[in-house]
RNA sequence: GCGCACGUGGCGUAAUUGGUAGCCGCGUCAGACUUAGGAUCUGAUACCUUACGGUGUGGGGGUUCGAGUCCCUUCGUGCGCACCA
């Protein structure tokens, strides 16, 4: 009996299917494990060979998991709100629904293919009225919540208000957009409007006039980790900014307990830094700088108190609201120029354009240490968004300000003890203080970090200003102007936003007649017949972007079907959070931001019980493609191979790279691939064309697309999965290479040939030998290992060692093969199942439990110890592993170069650590 | 500019965490069986050298009896953040 893949997996999947194998149910006797992929976005491409490669880490993870006896959550769904099926609708007129579900088909059935043990019956699509009821519900949440920053947590609106009511704005601790003081009297005094305008400035999620990132090839705006350089993600189209009125997450009040988290979580150190780059924390000081001859103060953050002394100007980033404020008659026009023309730059002009620009304000400030008059600048360099939107400037130590001080032409003062600012600013924070004095604080001679605390508490006690946490972190913008995304449960009633009921959800997406903006501006939803309330309200037209729908989906699959709650407690409380996450390192300032925040939402309401979502994370390489070229003569239709092709002008053309294999053309089907080769020529080295290669994207226009398909249906899925790990670390990005795949698949037809040989079956109950144990056991210590710290491509090094020492052995032990087999089920399920079928059992081999290594079986005969000599270690000798006390003294002293060490002195003492060391103590 | 990874044969990688560098696989070479081989099996394969021997983990230095592994320095690659005060 021949090894035959295909009959092998088609017959065990369809048993698993059928009992229900991999179903997931709350047990309280057992220990939960969970273990999730990301889900994808099903795209119109198909899985390529790339995409399986996290799922199938996991997947091997989830079974081996099981196999401890644990109670394994391994669920799967689709992300499946996103632009391209938008896109694709705009230029088909198709709704996005259709082509989403057609693709979501056409992942399951390649999924289905590989042989993934998920729990299907949890199935989760973010496009599901009964899925996005819960976004919208969570949005309503938000939307009557606020951030508490006393209790460092979220509280309910209703509890802001009755402050209100009772005292105003005065003790308020609550994270906002803008400080604002009023009295009780006040707020009574309002109307509905003003009421909701104010609150909104409170609300987790609120709508506020912030500058966006506005694509308009896109017609949309977008968040900021959807815009790299300028450019959007999607696309690469520039991006503006500009003024809009939009929903947002305040995920800033968030700030420190997301960086907090990063702590308490197993994830790679290069993954929470860049979280922790993203949140971008920076402590410091807000000062006041009084403006000469006038009410006005500016407000100033910087992170370098200790350099008061050497301020000679302030900037204002040309946003600014004290831009107007301070600037004198006789500059207006300047100004008001200058403001203009950085107006109508993108973000992406004024980072490219780095030529130093601004414009004097006409006002002067008054350093609050040094009592002197300072002039006031507008520049672009400073951000509106980030601290205050105006800076102190030290042109001494702070590269920007030297460059524009230099530029126009003002003075510069050296604060650090031998600094040169000649040619360049000193940006290091060390060195001693210089010409940092005025009577009432002295800090020349002390060090710059001292110095920035001293001055921090002067200014904090003379009420010049207060020490300051600033983050990076800006609010999530949370509208797009789009059709396929989740509707806001919200409409306007005279303007005022409302929440729609609770009981009304889900609101469901309405249809439209294209699915482009109106002519008047508005979203695709303008398009949407009574898109308004029974009472005639009208319903938001935004749509809520990608990640809204993928924050909270891993609590989802917890309870799938519940339809009164995202997840039920006992289901949250069993299930909890995710203790394996897999998934790319694309989503670090995106979703894995999102669903932290979100999360600890969530977990403030007290709706789920833990504070980070997901406990350990890794993160899989990118697969990409590796290109074949064929090497055509100019104006000829033939073609020379790799090797020879320096000897002719050649043009290299891609070519498909499952028409060639480990590098080798197939002439037939190379001819038959096109028309216009059908009467190709080739120049062959040794009887082959041999292509040439290059590792780009995996692409269609690229010709190196490997589908999974493909594979499976030439190898089997159990190959595929074996060799995705094979090919190295999983954390690892490499290119995809078809060459190889032949070494694990060989390794599967000799494990077969273990257990048949033509149609008998070999393993009988013959007692296992010695080396048959200490080839399983070698093995057991190693797989299991390997699995706990993803080391998968090890593991199946040792798999294919095992089987060639088993075969060596003639192995045919049942306890042995069955143990093995064990081993090898989570990596390749369905020949592991095939045999342990054929071997007698006649449940699962999911139900298995793990080998049990036992050490006796693996004991080594020979050891080796480093010899010291008064704990200084002189050389290595080798003896038996069993070898007495007294054999391992004799052994060190007649090993070469003792006699040499001991010289004439005399032993005092021997001491032998077994298995490590031999000390030989001498005086 | 700041931060984080990483650098090992022709290639993908390994080295049980400071203890014989190169496991396993691909490729290549040789052989066996074959009408045939893009099948199967056996053996060899870091580099230099006919050999003896020598050199080797990007380069230089250090710690250590011992370094791919730890420290310093330098070069190179990848990723993240970036006029963030």
């Amino acid at each position: 009996m021949e090894y035959n893949h295909r009959a092998i997996e088609q017959k065990w999947q369809q048993y698993w299917k059928d009992n229900k194998v991999y179903k997931a149910e709350i047990n309280p006797d057992k220990e939960k494990f969970y273990v999730l992929d990301m889900f994808p976005y099903p795209s119109g491409a198909g899985l390529h060979v790339g995409h399986p490669l996290g799922y199938i880490a996991s997947d091997i993870f989830a079974r081996y998991k099981r196999h401890q006896g644990f109670n394994v959550l391994h669920p799967m769904g689709y992300d499946a709100y996103g632009l391209p099926a938008e896109q694709y609708a705009i230029q088909t007129g198709q709704h996005p629904e259709i082509t989403t579900r057609q693709n979501i088909a056409r992942y399951r059935s390649q999924l289905d293919k590989i042989g993934f043990c998920f729990d299907w019956d949890r199935e989760i699509k973010t496009c599901d009225p009964e899925y996005y009821k819960w976004t919208q519900w969570a949005f309503i949440k938000m939307f009557n919540s606020y951030f508490d920053t006393d209790a460092n947590a979220a509280r309910p609106i209703a509890d802001l208000i009755a402050h209100f009511e009772k005292e105003g704005s005065k003790g308020v601790k609550a994270a906002c957009g803008k400080e604002l003081h009023f009295t009780a009297d006040e707020w009574r005094a309002m109307d509905e409007k003003q009421k909701s305008d104010t609150l909104m400035n409170y609300r987790i999620a609120y709508l506020g006039n912030t500058m966006v990132n506005w694509c308009p090839k896109l017609g949309t705006v977008l968040a900021n980790d959807e815009v790299s350089e300028g450019l959007s993600i999607r696309g690469g189209y520039p991006v503006e900014q500009k003024l809009m009125y939009q929903w947002c997450l305040r995920v800033s009040a968030y700030a420190q307990r997301l960086l907090d988290g990063l702590e308490t979580i197993d994830w790679t150190d290069s993954l929470k830094e860049t979280q922790r780059n993203w949140i971008g924390r920076s402590e410091g000081a807000e000062m006041i700088f009084k403006i000469a001859d006038s009410d006005v103060e500016l407000e100033i953050f910087t992170t370098r108190a200790d350099t008061v002394f050497g301020v000679t100007f302030m900037v204002l980033a040309p946003e600014s609201k004290y831009v107007d404020m301070i600037t004198t008659p006789s500059q207006r026009a300047a100004v008001d120029e200058y403001v203009n023309a950085t107006r109508h730059k993108t973000e992406r002009e004024r980072m490219i354009d780095k030529k130093v620009s601004g414009v004097f304000t006409g006002a002067y400030a008054i350093n609050p240490l040094t009592g002197e008059k300072i002039p006031v600048w507008v520049s672009d360099y400073v951000l509106a968004g980030y601290g205050t939107g105006a800076i102190m400037a030290v042109p001494a130590h702070d590269s920007r300000d030297y460059a524009f001080a230099r530029h126009f032409n003002l003075p510069i003062i050296p604060l650090i003890e031998g600094a040169d600012v000649s040619e360049q600013s000193f940006d290091a924070k060390s060195g001693k203080m210089i010409n940092s004095s005025n009577g009432e604080l002295n800090l020349n001679g002390l060090e710059v970090k001292e110095a920035i605390a001293l001055t921090k508490k002067f200014i904090e006690e003379k009420g010049i200003g207060k020490v300051k946490v600033n983050y990076r972190l800006r609010d999530a913008i949370f509208s797009r102007q789009r059709y396929w995304g989740e509707p806001f449960p919200v409409y306007y009633k005279n303007g005022i936003p409302m929440m729609l009921d609770v009981e009304k959800l889900p609101l469901l997406l309405p249809e439209v007649d294209k699915y482009l903006p109106t002519e008047e501006g508005e979203p695709p939803l303008g398009r949407a017949k009574n898109w308004h309330t029974e009472d005639g309200w009208e319903l938001e037209k935004c749509t809520m972007p990608g990640f809204a729908g993928s924050s909270a989906y891993y609590l989802r699959y917890m309870d799938p079907r519940n339809n009164d709650a995202l997840v039920s407690p006992e289901a949250n409380n069993y299930w909890r959070n995710v203790d394996l996450y897999v998934g790319g390192t694309e989503h670090a300032t995106g979703h894995l931001i999102y669903s932290r925040f979100w999360n600890k939402f969530l977990h403030d309401l007290g709706i789920v019980c833990e504070e980070e979502p997901f406990k350990k994370l890794i993160n899989q390489g990118m697969i990409q493609g590796r290109s074949n070229f064929v090497y055509r003569i100019k104006d000829t239709n033939t073609f020379v191979s790799n090797g020879l092709k320096d000897q002719y002008d050649v043009t290299p053309i891609h070519v498909d790279v499952n028409i060639v294999s480990n590098d080798r053309l197939d002439l037939d089907k190379f001819r038959a691939w096109r028309p216009e080769f059908a009467d190709a020529e080739f120049i062959l080295e040794d009887g082959q064309y041999v292509c040439g290669y290059a590792v780009e994207k995996m692409s269609k226009s690229m010709f190196n697309v490997v589908n999974p398909d493909d594979i499976v249906e030439r190898y089997g899925a159990d190959t595929l999965r074996l060799y995705e790990m094979f090919l190295g670390p999983v954390e690892q990005s490499k290119p995809w290479d078809t060459n190889g795949i032949d070494g694990v698949n060989r390794f599967l037809k000799k494990l077969w040939n273990l257990f048949y040989k033509a149609d008998t079956f070999l393993p009988d109950d013959s007692e296992p030998t010695a080396d048959n144990l200490k080839s399983l056991h070698k093995l057991i210590q190693k797989v299991t290992w390997d699995i706990e710290h993803f080391s998968y491509n090890t593991s199946i090094s040792a798999f294919m060692i095992c089987v060639n020492e088993l075969t060596a052995q003639k192995c045919r032990s049942r306890a042995v093969l069955t143990q093995l087999v064990v081993l090898l089920a989570p990596f390749a399920p369905h020949i592991s199942e095939e045999l342990w079928h054929a071997l007698g059992n006649d449940t699962t081999v999911n139900d298995a439990s793990w080998p049990v290594f036992n050490e006796e079986y693996v004991k080594e005969n020979e050891v080796t110890m480093a010899v010291s000599f008064n704990g200084k270690a002189r050389y290595n000798i080798t003896v038996a592993a069993d070898a007495s006390r007294e054999e391992v003294e004799k052994a060190a002293l007649e090993a070469d170069g003792a006699a040499r060490w001991i010289d004439g002195k005399t032993i005092r003492k021997v001491i032998v650590v077994p298995g490590k060391i031999v000390n030989i103590v001498v005086g």
